[in-house]
Parts: structure tokens; C-alpha cells; sequence
DNA sequence: CTTGACCTTCCCGTGACGGGAACCCTTATG
DNA sequence: CATAAGGGTTCCCGTCACGGGAAGGTCAAG
């Protein structure tokens, strides 16, 4: 199977694929005209990393968890270490977004959007003051 | 004032004050010696430019917001549109990484953690069933 | 005079690809 | 048979916002 095929069949980018053999994620066998022949393992072990990196693990963390798909003597234990790991990281950024956030609709709020030059938005990224009540 | 102080001041690593004045960010004078030499309203300037960083304002939004802030003319709307459209970007990634939060937290919910291979979070990258009753 | 702490520019690396150039291979059609 | 279209290939640069580190100039103190 050609990349095209393999893309079509996976929904990775041709680009993507060529990039995660270039790192050593997957190794298509190659035809006597130089192209990548994509074998079914090779396409399922690409949908495997289109799906990991949909759930937000990056390489790194794809490459242990290909490693543990193709270990059939793993251990559930090292798979679930990853994930947990993966979902502090996530709930780590959700925590700092969520401030962001909420600061922000703050700022929003308090701006009146008006043609005046006047504006709170300006001000606190000027001075600082994230008080509340000062 | 030299740019270790400057540093200091703003709370912004020397690098970084480096970065912002190749990028046209901030134009210090520069003296006799060749050192950056950095006034009052540079340290401003990059205080401003570190807050709205801080805020996750990207580089493009600083630099808009650095013009509005220098200009006594502006209209306080033209704040307000940027900081909005920020807004949204930020609630956007925080639904993302809530959906994969959830989803990564029913998969490590469901495996065991153990000594044995079987794990349901490999089943799901793999086959990539989301359903939740079949 | 030397030491050490600054400062300067320059270049490479990050993560995970995307865009595009320059070129090769295969197949269909006039 | 020539050619054009639509694959494929490698290679290199760009992204975003810096960080690390090398090689070298400058300055204040002892």
C-alpha cells in the first residue's frame, strides 16, 4: 500500500506519516521503486498514534505507548502510569487556563467598548493590581 | 539602566528583553560601548509586554495591545475586541483538553493497573470505540 | 594586572509537523 | 511514441517564543 492509501486508510497527513518514520515510530518496508510499502500492521499501528496524539499524549509518551501495544507480555500498570501522568498534565493546563480565563471575562466585562480611550484592560496590564477590592 | 537591570525590573529574563527588541517589540538606546541602555518607559513597556504574556496573549496580540496602550488616542473597543477574541480562544482550548480529560479519566478509571496485559486504554487507542453502552 | 561579572552577537534546538521546491515513477490518452 | 496528470521521493525552510551555550568585548574591584 502506498502513503496515500495509508493516509486515506488512517487519516494522518502523508507529511505525518513520513515524519513519524523519520523518528522511528513506525519502519514501512520499502518497493524496488523507492516507495514505502504500508503493510495492515503498519496502518494500525498508525491509527493507534492518530488516536494517542488525539487524546493529547505527546511522542514521547506515543512512543512507550506503541511500544506497550506491541508488548503483549506488558503490564496494565505501565499503560495506566502514562495516562495518569498525561491527565495531571492536562488538568495542570485546564487549572491555569481556567485562571486566565476568568481574569480575562473580568477585564472584558469591566471595559466599555466604547470610541473612549479609557480602559481597565490597559490598566492592569500596565500596573498589576489583580485586587479585588483595593 | 543596562539590561540585567532591566531584567530585574520587569521580571523578564535577558533573553527574552533581547527577542522583544529584535522583533520590534522595543527599540532601548544603545550606548557608547554598545550595551542596550533602557529608560523608564522600556521597563514599562516590558512590564506590559510580561503581563499580557502572563495572559496569554500571544506575541501578535502583544503587539497590538502595546500600540493601543501607546496610544492616548485609541478607543478602548479596540482593547476590548482583542482581549474578547482571546476570551474565546482560551474557553475553545479549555473544552478541548475538558473532553480529553473526561475521556482520559473513564480510561484510566476502567484499567485494572496491574501485572496483566490487558488493558483498556490500548483497546481504545487502538479501535477507537468511544461508545459508552455497546 | 587580573579576576569575575557583566555585556554583545551568532547559531542551534525545542514539538510536531506544514509548505513548497526539485525531481522520479506510473498510467492513461492522442 | 510523446506527453500530461497524478502519484511518489528527498531536502530545506518556517512555525512560536524563546533557552542554551560559544566566542569575544567591557567594566569595576582588589
Amino acid at each position: 500500500m502506498n502513503i496515500g492509501d495509508a493516509a486515506t486508510r488512517t487519516g494522518l497527513p502523508a507529511k505525518t506519516i513520513r515524519y513519524y518514520e523519520e523518528i522511528g515510530l513506525i519502519r514501512p518496508a520499502r518497493g524496488a521503486n523507492g516507495y514505502r510499502d504500508f503493510s495492515d500492521t503498519d496502518c494500525h499501528k498508525l491509527t493507534f498514534l492518530g488516536r494517542a496524539r488525539a487524546h493529547g499524549f505527546s511522542i514521547g509518551d506515543c512512543r512507550a505507548l506503541l511500544a506497550l501495544y506491541e508488548d503483549t507480555s506488558r503490564a496494565s500498570a505501565d499503560v495506566k502510569r502514562i495516562a495518569q501522568a498525561h491527565l495531571v498534565t492536562i488538568q495542570t493546563k485546564i487549572a491555569e487556563l481556567e485562571e486566565m480565563k476568568s481574569t480575562l471575562a473580568r477585564l472584558v466585562d469591566s471595559c466599555a467598548g466604547d470610541d473612549r480611550p479609557d480602559c481597565p484592560i490597559l490598566v492592569e496590564l500596565a500596573a498589576g493590581s489583580t485586587d479585588q477590592k483595593t
